[in-house]
DNA sequence: CTAATAGTGTCTCTGAGACACTATCTA
DNA sequence: TAGATAGTGTCTCAGAGACACTATTAG
C-alpha cells in the first residue's frame, strides 16, 4: 500500500452583490505564510463528509447564511501551492443572496469581508487564479442557466434581475431586449406584488418559476 | 494538526471513436471489491506530482499515447465511494485519435478495452455516474469549442469533422449546414491534399487553424 | 457507365440588437 | 407638477434549419 501524505482542503469563492457590485468574502491571515494577506476562506476536508459538505461547513465557520448555492468549482494541486506542505484544495463557488448571509463577528483571527471584484488586494496562496476562474465560471453559467436566482432575494424588482446580469457580465444590457428576452424563457413569474416605498413608480415584484438550477439558453 | 486519513487518486475517462462510435477505455477488474467488473483506469496520486501528471502517469501505464488532450472533470468524494477505505477521485476527461492511441498488452492483470458508449455494463464504483458527466461535459464541450481535434487525426476530411459531432451528440446532422457553420467559424482550414484510395470522389484533407483549445460559438 | 461518397445554394423563420417615449408613483 | 424609475414595440440583420441535386473518382 502507498502512502500519501497529502491534504486536502476546500476553498470557498463566496459571491454577493452588495451596492451593485459583485464581492467575495475574504478573511485576512493572522500568521505566516502570507501573514495580513487576503485569502479565500477554507477549511480541512474531515473524513466523515464529502468535499460538498466540508464546503458548507466551512461556509458556516464564517458566516450565518441560508438559501446557498454551492458548485464545486475545480480542484487545485501545485506542488508549491502552500508552502508548508502538500495540499490538494477543491474550490467551491458559493452564490448568495445579501439578504441571506451575515459575515460573524470578526473575531480578530479571521476578520473577514466582502471585497468588489474590482478592487482584489494580492491575495495569499493560488487564490487569485482560483478567484478569476470562479469569474469565468459564474459568467458563463449565468449565460445558460437560472442561477442568477441565487444572488437575488426570494421576489425581485426586473431592475435588480438585470442588475445581476450586468455586473457580473460587466457591461451594459439594454432595458428592452433584455426583457423580451428574459419573458420568452418563462424562468420568472410576476408575485402580483409591488415594491413599494419609493418616491417613483413601484415595480413589479417577480420570482423564480424553478428553485432547481436549470439549464435555459439565456442571452 | 489534524491528521487526514483519505487517499486520493485519479479516474481517467479516455474517450475516442472507433468504428464511427464514441467508445471509453475501461479495465477488468481482478480483485474484490467489484471483482470482473469494469472500472475506468485508475491511479493514486504521488506526493510529488499535480493531478494533472498523475492523470497523465496512469494513462501512459495502460496505453501507449500521444497528441492526447488532457482536462479535469470534476472531484468525487462520496464517504462511500470505495468500501475500503475514505478516498477522494479527481476524474479527468481523455480525448485521443484511434491512430494516437494503443493499448498495452493484455497482461491478465489489467486486460484493458474501449467500450461502445452505449454497450456499458454495469460498472464498479461510481464510474457510471463519472462517465455520465464526462459525456455530458464532452457534448457541452464540442458545442463551444474547438475540441473536436483531439479526437481526430491532423489531417482529416470534413466527413470525418461531421462524423465527430453525429457520434458525440448522439444525431445526424444536416451535411449542407454542418459545412457552412464550421466555414464561418474559421477554425479549419484546407491542407490542398486529398484523400486518395477510395472507388469514389476523394475528399479534401483539413486542418485545424488553432492547435490549443479555442472557445468558439459553434453549432 | 455504375457505384459510392463529396460538395454546394436558397428560402424561411426566429432571435439579437438598436433605438425613444409613455406610465406611475411620492413629496 | 417635478423628479425619478418602470415599462413597452418596431425594424433590421444575421444565424439556424429544411431541403435536392451535381461533381468526381475507381473499377
Amino acid at each position: 500500500m502507498i502512502t500519501q501524505d497529502i491534504f486536502v482542503t476546500v476553498d470557498n469563492v463566496i459571491f454577493t452583490i452588495i451596492n451593485d457590485k459583485l464581492q467575495i468574502l475574504f478573511i485576512k491571515r493572522w500568521i505566516e505564510p502570507y501573514k495580513e494577506m487576503r485569502a479565500l476562506p477554507w477549511g480541512f476536508v474531515l473524513e466523515e463528509e464529502t468535499l460538498e459538505e466540508a464546503a458548507y461547513r466551512e461556509l458556516e465557520e464564517e458566516t450565518s447564511v441560508k438559501n446557498v448555492y454551492l458548485e464545486q468549482l475545480y480542484s487545485f494541486s501545485d506542488i508549491k501551492r502552500d508552502p508548508r506542505g502538500r495540499n490538494i484544495s477543491v474550490a467551491y463557488i458559493a452564490l448568495v443572496a445579501r439578504e441571506h448571509i451575515f459575515v460573524k463577528g470578526g473575531s480578530d483571527a479571521s476578520e473577514a469581508k466582502f471585497i468588489p471584484v474590482d478592487k482584489l488586494p494580492k491575495l495569499a496562496f493560488d487564490h487569485r487564479k482560483i478567484v478569476d476562474y470562479a469569474i469565468k465560471r459564474l459568467k458563463r453559467k449565468l449565460e445558460y442557466t437560472n442561477i442568477a436566482q441565487y444572488i437575488l432575494p426570494t421576489k425581485f424588482t426586473f431592475t435588480q434581475l438585470q442588475n445581476v446580469y450586468e455586473v457580473v457580465l460587466n457591461q451594459k444590457l439594454d432595458v428592452r431586449n433584455f426583457r423580451k428576452k428574459i419573458d420568452k424563457l418563462w424562468i420568472i413569474k410576476a408575485t402580483g406584488e409591488k415594491e413599494m416605498g419609493n418616491q417613483y413608480r413601484p415595480a413589479k415584484l417577480f420570482q423564480f418559476v424553478n428553485k432547481d438550477l436549470e439549464i435555459v439558453e439565456i442571452l
